[in-house]
RNA sequence: GCACCCGUAGCUCAGCUGGAUAGAGCGCUGCCCUCCGAAGGCAGAGGCCAGAGGUUCGAAUCCUCUCGGGUGCGCCA
């Protein structure tokens, strides 16, 4: 696949208000103000009661096509409150909306259902959008500038990542810029575990690899890390310090060696990430916690609230570790806020439980100032939700809202055979192995086909296979065809600069099958805010899937319809008119997949 | 034992702050290549949305319970 080198969608900026000072078109929205504006009209004629909630009157795109092109649902709501009968509503609402030159019919259907038929001049606006809009086209300003942290990957920096953090990677990734596009204002963050005792591991690790380094015969005992990966750090070590820690005691070296084996392996994640196209913001070092107040501060603050103090857990019931005995904790209070027991934050010999600076981190995160915080986790951390929560919202007081999204296992096949893991066999499959097999847009695509916290199977055959049966080739491939059609008009000397296609004559491309293509491209503002605010980035691959699938079958309506086809030869202003709403699709894919991270092609190789 | 996630077509999965006759791909069956690209196209069969109650004008979606699968459960990070 070859990339193309057009305008990448600016992701990473401010939500710019729009450039081209033209309101942002968001079909729907604009709808449902339309189907709001009547009610009022109609309240105002004495014909429907005031004081009405209209919260949940919503304009829908219909399951079914052969019900128009729009749904309000406004009677249903409002019958009850209004006691009116549905139908009544209905017939009030159509007559109002069919003053309005967009609305072609307005038909009470079903239980009271109004169907909306557009007028065609409102497809041909939504691709005239597009064009003038360009990639900034469904760019929302539904987060209003709020400040946003999302934190992800988050690995121990003691080794290379893997495929679970593969995928919470790309994840949290795509979600961040989902939220960008929808106006927030995020913070990508990656909270570095260099404070724990798994460092300490590590350091004890690298420095077997040191004195390896200085032909000495080591043995990995069970708590180390026996990766190759640390073979290297070790020499690295060997050449900063020379013999310099050679037959000393731990005390000598432990604290040196750990920053310098973190230093490595943070450098070495970066690569990993760098490899998938994933630039953080901010990486936020656990370490930085002890030492300085800020874990003390953290609990001060929910001492003050009443929520710490000193007492003795319950065994854990059906499951009572065998070793267990009563001892009294510092506990926190979460069952103040929502969870199931209260937590330690001190061990019983008086030091910080992980979950301690855990709390100062988020009580951190605060205090800069997130409206909205988010985490991604791997679903093993699933235990944690509810105590962070209830942490996140003891030290706000509920101010701060906090989302936890749990990505789930990635199971790996080759050609349909399941792919045991096994670091001692050495087929442990990392990051960058998944990337140089594949590619970083396959990959992140990839990752993103499922819902997060559904299980994942990833086929290193399949991804790659280039057939209708692999997405990631089915919506490159509809971006390429549009570029390649692009390509054959221009060489055809036919202007197609997106100017002359905004002022096309759209009726030229008004066949349903055309009009059609338009609608689907009218749900793309939509649904850049339900998955937006469902914090659910794979929506947009589902989308682009569905979009592709429509540029597709027009594509094929045109073998058995030649008035059908892209290109009419001897007609410049109906192959005009084709080309700006298949230019347009191509916008919104470009779109979409700068939102996965993804590189649209030009061609199919 | 408790908590969280999941249960939708033979398989893998979507399903919009609750909306109409529950969708897609694969697989299966049958048709279709002189075609802007058949690495495809068109059509068809296939469902008690795990089960039972409840809320609602309306439930795959919300609530309760049951069953089945996964994950986690003090001094690991």
């Amino acid at each position: 696949m070859v990339p193309h080198h057009v305008d990448a969608p600016p992701l990473r900026g401010k939500p710019s208000p729009n450039s081209t000072g033209m309101p942002r078109m968001n079909l729907f929205a604009e709808m449902r103000a339309l189907v709001l504006d009547s009610l009022s009209d109609l309240q105002d004629a004495g014909g429907l009661p005031r004081d009405l909630d209209m919260a949940n009157v919503a304009v829908e795109p219909p399951r079914d096509a052969a019900h128009g092109d729009m749904a309000t649902n406004a009677a249903m709501v409002l019958a009850k409150p209004a006691g009116m009968k549905p139908r009544d509503i209905a017939d009030a609402l159509a007559a109002r909306l069919l003053e309005d030159g967009r609305i072609a019919s307005a038909d009470v259907a079903g239980p009271g259902f109004l169907n909306l038929r557009l007028s065609p001049a409102v497809w041909q606006g939504v691709v005239r959008a597009a064009l003038r809009e360009g990639v900034d086209f469904g760019r929302s300003d539904m987060g209003q500038g709020r400040k946003i942290n999302v934190e992800y990957v988050s690995a121990n920096p003691t080794g290379p990542l893997h495929v679970g953090h593969t995928r919470g990677a790309v994840f949290g990734d795509a979600l961040c810029s989902l939220l960008d596009f929808s106006g927030h204002d995020v913070t990508r963050e990656y909270y570095v575990n260099d404070g724990g005792a798994q460092v300490d591991v590590l350091a004890r690790s690298v420095y077997l690899r040191y004195l390896e380094a200085h032909g000495q015969e080591v043995a990995f005992e069970d708590g180390t890390y026996p990766g190759d990966y640390l073979i290297e750090v070790g020499q690295a070590l060997k050449d900063k310090v020379g013999d310099a820690y050679v037959g000393k005691g731990e005390d000598a070296w432990l604290e040196e060696v750990r920053d310098f084996a973190t230093d490595a392996m943070l450098g070495l994640i970066r690569e990993d990430l760098h490899l998938l196209g994933v630039k953080m913001d901010n990486f936020f070092s656990e370490k930085s916690l002890y030492g300085t107040g800020r874990i003390e501060a953290a609990l001060n603050s929910l001492e003050t609230k009443g929520l710490i103090y000193e007492g003795v857990l319950e065994p854990p019931k059906g499951k009572t570790p065998e070793d267990w005995e009563p001892r009294e904790q510092t506990l926190f209070r979460s069952t103040a806020h929502g969870d199931d027991v209260d937590r330690p934050v001190k061990k019983s010999d008086g030091s910080w439980t992980y979950f301690a600076p855990d709390i100062a981190y988020h009580f951190d995160k605060i205090e800069r100032g997130y409206d909205e915080l988010i985490d991604v986790f791997g679903a093993d951390h699933g235990g944690y939700v509810k105590r962070m929560k209830a942490a996140v919202s003891a030290l706000s007081d509920g101010a701060v809202p906090l989302d936890i999204k749990l990505t789930q296992l990635v199971r790996l096949f080759k050609n349909g055979e399941p792919f045991k893991m096994s670091k001692r066999a050495g087929t442990f499959i990392t990051l960058r192995d998944v990337v140089e097999q594949v590619g970083a847009d396959v990959t992140r695509f990839v990752m993103l086909t499922r819902k997060n916290d559904a299980p994942l199977d990833f086929d290193f055959a399949r991804v790659l296979e280039q057939s209708k049966d692999n997405p990631v080739f089915y919506v490159q491939y509809a971006h390429a065809r549009i570029r390649s059609v692009m390509r054959k008009a221009e060489a055809a000397g036919i202007a197609s600069d997106a100017a002359t296609l905004a002022g096309a004559d759209l009726d030229l491309a008004s066949d349903p099958a055309e009009l059609a293509l338009a609608a689907k491209l009218a749900e793309w503002p939509r649904l850049i805010e339900i998955a937006a605010r469902t914090h659910e980035p794979h929506r947009v691959a589902f989308y682009l899937y569905e979009l592709a699938s429509e540029l597709h079958g027009l594509w094929n309506l045109g073998n058995a319809r030649p008035e059908l086809r892209f290109l009419q030869e001897g007609d410049i202003a109906a192959t005009q008119a084709k080309m700006a709403l298949i230019q347009a699709t191509a916008v919104v894919i470009s779109a979409g997949l700068g939102i996965l991270g993804v590189t649209p092609v030009e061609e199919m190789r």
